[in-house]
DNA sequence: CCATTGTTTGACAACGTTGTCAACGGTCGT
DNA sequence: ACGACCGTTGACAACGTTGTCAAACAATGG
């Protein structure tokens, strides 16, 4: 019933505690006699090994920090509330971390904050993992991610590629955005409207981009007045969807940067008289509530907890054997199709 | 550059380690001028403590694990994906633990799991945490709670009262549901239906109850017919919708258990022709995405993030103090109107 | 003025694990 | 048969902090 240490492991198998160490971290040069003799003692005792201990005594943590940003980002919900990332960043990374006897904790931080680098080194002073996950937009922090490297701690960012510096996790949103476009041009739509992100994520620029790519290649001339802005917020797709859809030309089908501005356009189309035949909506993210919506919104999926994955896998690498994996992790993305898309009348 | 302890900043106070460790804790018994000279090479040497160190020497891990189960929830999305509680947990507690300089870590155990207790009791052993945050349906666990306790380890129980076996943190249901059906009696709906929750769930009972309450309260009689069956999930949600609503003596207003169901009955409606206007609904959870539906949907908020922060500040104050606090603490919720509600017409 | 009590400070051990290094015994090559 | 080498095992220090205890000193009461 009291607490259970390496020393107790040892005596019940009769060998010395650093046998036991081994056996526990799967070093080489045991014999498969006393291997066993020590196993069951573990098993019998119930040892599972301290991790402050750990991190005591030899060089790692068995800790991961992913720094979030719970106001900036691109699929937020309205009024700041509700992030999927980090549920299923952490459902996503569960199983490999498990596997290794690792840990991944959240540190929520906001990106503008001037003090952002005192807060990051208090991080690593007071939890000193083994490695770090970006989120966006702390992925695009190119400063921040120097001065991790300058310390040695290997790092994530999530959503964009690393090009060389820190591991880069993400998927293609040009490529996204294009495939996303295109699935509206083979339901036999032509003018196509575009509700863009804030320039502010690297994403909205690359969606944008690949929205141009597929009108291009199906020879449809892009139209300026088709494409508005937006922030992300639910307002600003308010915004959009109502320059667009009250145009005389307006556009069959839109597409928003994210989920929000997308049942923003559902919403002011339903105000508008205009139900789904006559207008398709498609938007990036598939954040959970999409498909709840009537009718549910065809949405471009987010590899998220596969990138979580992804990043626990590269970090726990780095951390056991040293080596050094390729920089860059391109993860396909989902084109999940639902109602609100439809062949145009 | 490297790392900064506890013995350079005694060097560079020219006090001894103990003091440098009496000041960071706000030990009492030391002077103001070694406090000073202290906290003068805390600043300049920016250091902060290591936890593990922390674990290692004192009693204290500063570190407060929250169990969730990512399957089987109340306010769950369609097919297990998105969870809303752990983000708003950890947004709630993020204050309350900076200020204290503790952490707050998530573990995903599953309920049904024939070997949780044994995962529990690993996590305890891995981690040592100062405290344990128990969320629905591990709040429930009786069996979970007592072997938490025996090994002494501080419990919040979330979303079900404490009934003095550790804290219990949160709602009264019985009455949110009597207040939303309120409302909607307010709004001259005579004829309200219910979809009811899973009965795994103790809330569903008294969400029940409190639906009945009302009623009984405004003289209106309980009608058996609008009471339908449901399991929390969207299908579940439409089946149950689509038996109330087909009924030749429909009724004017539904209250759903939960917001899927609330959804799929927004769905259903409108597969059958009908508008907000001849039918109100109203849920329970307030989950992200329902203030983006059309329409809005009218829902209870349970203060999740209100109740992380409590939660957090219990097990801080036993573990800090070793005092003990009331084990019951009831928070408000909130009734959050849109448009899903109207005046009856 | 002394005995007593309380306040402030520091020396040192302890926490549970891993890193380092040395000792031991066996195998191989000559 | 001997030395060199390798695989296996264990003794011991180290990690950075807090708990314990004692020393030094100040304040209080008789």
């Amino acid at each position: 019933m009291t607490k259970v240490t390496i020393r107790h492991v040892a005596e019940a198998a009769g060998v010395a505690v650093k046998t036991v160490s081994r056996v526990m971290n799967g070093e080489p040069n045991v014999t498969r006699d006393l291997q066993d003799r020590v196993m069951k003692a573990v098993d019998q005792l119930g040892y599972v090994p301290s991790m402050a201990a750990r991190r005591m005594g030899g060089r790692r943590s068995y800790l991961l920090v992913a720094l979030n940003d719970r106001q900036n980002t691109i699929n937020n919900w309205r009024s700041g509330r509700g992030n999927d990332w980090i549920d299923q960043m952490l459902h996503g990374a569960m199983l490999t971390c498990e596997a290794h006897g690792y840990r991944m904790l959240f540190e929520l931080v906001q990106a503008g904050s001037e003090d952002l680098d005192r807060k990051v080194v208090a991080i690593l002073s007071a939890l000193q993992p083994d490695g770090i996950i970006l989120t966006p937009p702390h992925s695009q922090n190119l400063a921040l991610v120097e001065m991790l490297t300058r310390r040695n701690v290997p790092v994530v960012r999530m959503g964009v590629p690393g090009k060389g510096v820190g591991f880069g996790v993400f998927m293609d949103d040009r490529a996204a955005a294009a495939e996303a476009t295109r699935h509206l041009i083979d339901l036999g739509h032509q003018r196509i409207g575009f509700i863009a992100g804030s320039p502010r994520f690297e994403a909205s620029r690359q969606r944008l981009d690949g929205y141009a790519d597929a009108l291009h290649q199906a020879d449809i001339g892009m139209d300026e007045a088709l494409i508005a802005p937006g922030d992300f917020t639910f307002e600003s797709g308010v915004t959009a969807a109502e320059a667009l859809l009250s145009r005389s030309d307006r556009p069959t089908a839109i597409l928003a940067s994210n989920d929000e501005m997308a049942l923003a356009t559902l919403h002011v189309a339903s105000r508008l008289g205009i139900r789904v035949p006559d207008l398709s909506v498609i938007s990036f993210d598939d954040t959970p509530g999409v498909r709840l919506s009537v009718p549910g919104l065809t949405s471009v999926r987010q590899p998220i907890s596969e990138m979580a994955a992804k990043a626990a896998e590269l970090l726990i690498g780095v951390s056991r054997t040293g080596e050094t994996a390729p920089s860059d992790h391109l993860l396909p993305f989902g084109l999940e199709v639902r109602g609100s898309t439809t062949r145009v009348t």
